[in-house]
DNA sequence: CGCCGCACATAAAACGTTTTACCTCTGTAG
DNA sequence: CTACAGAGGTAAAACGTTTTATGTGCGGCG
């Protein structure tokens, strides 16, 4: 790949007339060599437009100036660039800009455990690992090769990690089911995904200690996240066969905007008949007819936060630390819009 | 960074009882070895789990499996994650997405011209540029160091250049003003940005175009993306001084946005005094007082070709192409919304 | 005078690959 | 019997750094 950027450490050695070894020192703040010296090869080197090869630089071991970015809900989807679910997208572009003002590169890579796994995935100096599962043997391989890593979201057989940061699920569960509730629903359905992590787990939980608090039998389905809009179709029509509820919390927008797709075809709409509310934003469900009431997790907020710990982790400055970072409630028409039911 | 991957190329040699060169050549389908030690070189390797270290075999100059983002529009901005954009971010992580689909890594990095860049930039396959500008220094220096890229939106300086993808600007400028003419608008503004990139400098011709085709007075206001509402506000003002427009197009939706804001606190709301549409389509226009009618640039699909011809480019497959694609048009309220005016 | 320590600088090893040039067989043609 | 051509393999150089170990020369102290 003929990169050929020619100016090597040589270059500058041979034009100050000192040795390489010299020019390192120089450069790194390091050994001991006069100020004058220093001086003048750093001038030299500033002149000849000199940037030392991270390849080579990387290889004595130091470090690399990049951070990995694992979506561990999209190796289970299959595909990186899913259509409909922006979370992911505004997570990963909003993580790199931040990486960015602090002077790191950002690289998404795929599943680590899996081959072919990106060549540099190894080199890096810490990894964001976003919705790790149970056991998940992409943290097992971080912390195998003791790199620094982060989670976006807790592990949920790590209850002792502190490195992570979260959305509050737990609270905007309640928020859904409080608000369903408050608008009339009183028999509320849960659809939730498959994928072991906290997000599901939480959602879960919550949404069973309501319903005993309530006093109410729960209805507890289980949609694989990949299934998308055909999920949240097939949960529609096992509601519909088993009598319907009068509100629905998805943890998904795209179980959520196909479930009121097809309930609307066999003529049950939303509000009217039934209650719906998506525990994440996206294009499908804002574009439901009617919108789908949901929550924005705020990704560029949380990618802020994952970086700057990991960042901080990399550095050793780490105040480890658990962060739950709140969601933002958007009321739309699926539950009756913004005012009154 | 204790990364200690430990097996080295030596570690299998020694184990195969072969030397390095051997285990090289077997597993790069490189040089003459039987097939029978070539097999057994290869299953030593999967046993212990070898993989090359990316940096080592990048040293000697061979391909590194990343490609570089640089989002250009970002760099002038000063911030990589703004708030209020997310054409950017979908864009970012729409690329990463795609990009693993095709076995590579993408990492963003800021302004190459200036220091401090992120030590792997000159190591990277090859690059995407956003929106180059006007004489951009970036392309100037891919260039130089002879690194293939592509363009997201075409180089004005370089008509010549086929490796780029964009979003039809004319057209969709075009649909703009029919539009607001079709809905009753007589007098129209418009207002651009500053960068100089094809995404300003297409919209102002078409609109200069359109207005003598028409035969009205034009009126192009300058206000710096980097600006953001303060700027639409202040754009607002201008026309409240000289005289109010009937319609008025904003190439940026933060624009639409704050002129919008402003101009209903003097009383003049959309789409009763004036029809307003957003170039392109963000958070803030979405979320105006009403929302204002603007165009999806749909970012996942530009990232999905834009990628899809870097990696052409960069095997030498390079079927080199210039393509276009269509934005999407979505009426909102500040133009009367989806039927009649 | 002899030795030590200090300030400054350098040679050489190391990092883990790929690549180039060379070696040693074995069989075959002359 | 010699020469030559593969086939199969290896030693060593190269990539551009950083780091470790090793010199120098000089001033000061005993």
């Amino acid at each position: 790949m003929a990169i050929r950027r020619g100016i090597t450490i040589h270059d500058v050695a041979r034009r100050a007339g000192v040795s390489t070894t010299t020019v390192s020192h120089a450069l790194n703040e390091k050994g001991t060599i006069s100020e004058r010296t220093r001086e003048r090869v750093k001038s030299v080197a500033a002149d000849l437009g000199y940037q030392a090869d991270a390849l080579a630089r990387g290889l004595r071991s130091s470090r690399m100036g990049v951070i990995g970015l694992v979506l561990r809900p999209l190796d289970a989807l299959g595909s990186y660039a899913p259509s409909g679910v922006d979370y992911f997208l505004r997570f990963a572009g909003a993580a790199a800009g931040r990486a960015l003002d602090l002077g790191l590169g950002l690289m998404q890579v795929g599943d680590l455990t899996k081959r072919p796994i990106t060549p540099l995935a190894f080199s890096l100096d810490g990894y964001i690992v976003m919705d790790p599962m149970d056991d998940d043997p992409v943290i097992g391989l971080l912390q195998k090769y003791e790199m620094p890593f982060v989670t976006l979201g807790r592990d949920v057989r790590r209850p002792e990690a502190n490195n992570w940061v979260a959305s509050d699920d737990r609270r905007s569960v309640r928020t859904s089911l409080s608000h369903l509730h408050e608008r009339g629903a009183r028999s509320i359905a849960f659809v939730a995904g498959v994928d072991g992590n906290s997000w599901n787990r939480d959602g879960e939980e919550v949404y069973l200690g309501w319903c005993a608090e309530h006093g109410v039998a729960p209805r507890l389905l289980h949609i694989p996240e990949s299934d998308g809009e055909a999920g949240g179709r097939r949960a529609a029509r096992q509601l519909l066969e088993e009598g319907l509820p009068d509100g629905v919390h998805c943890m998904t927008g795209r179980h959520a905007a196909g479930l009121q797709a097809e309930l609307r075809e066999h003529g049950v709409t939303t509000p009217e008949h039934l209650l719906l509310v998506a525990g994440s934003d996206a294009e499908p469900s804002r574009a439901g007819t009617p919108p789908i009431t949901g929550f924005d997790l705020n990704p560029e907020r949380l990618a802020q936060a994952t970086v700057n710990l990991l960042d901080a982790t990399i550095r050793g400055e780490a105040p480890p630390a658990r962060t739950l970072l709140g969601s933002r409630f958007i009321v739309r028409a699926s539950t009756g819009g913004e005012r009154g039911a």
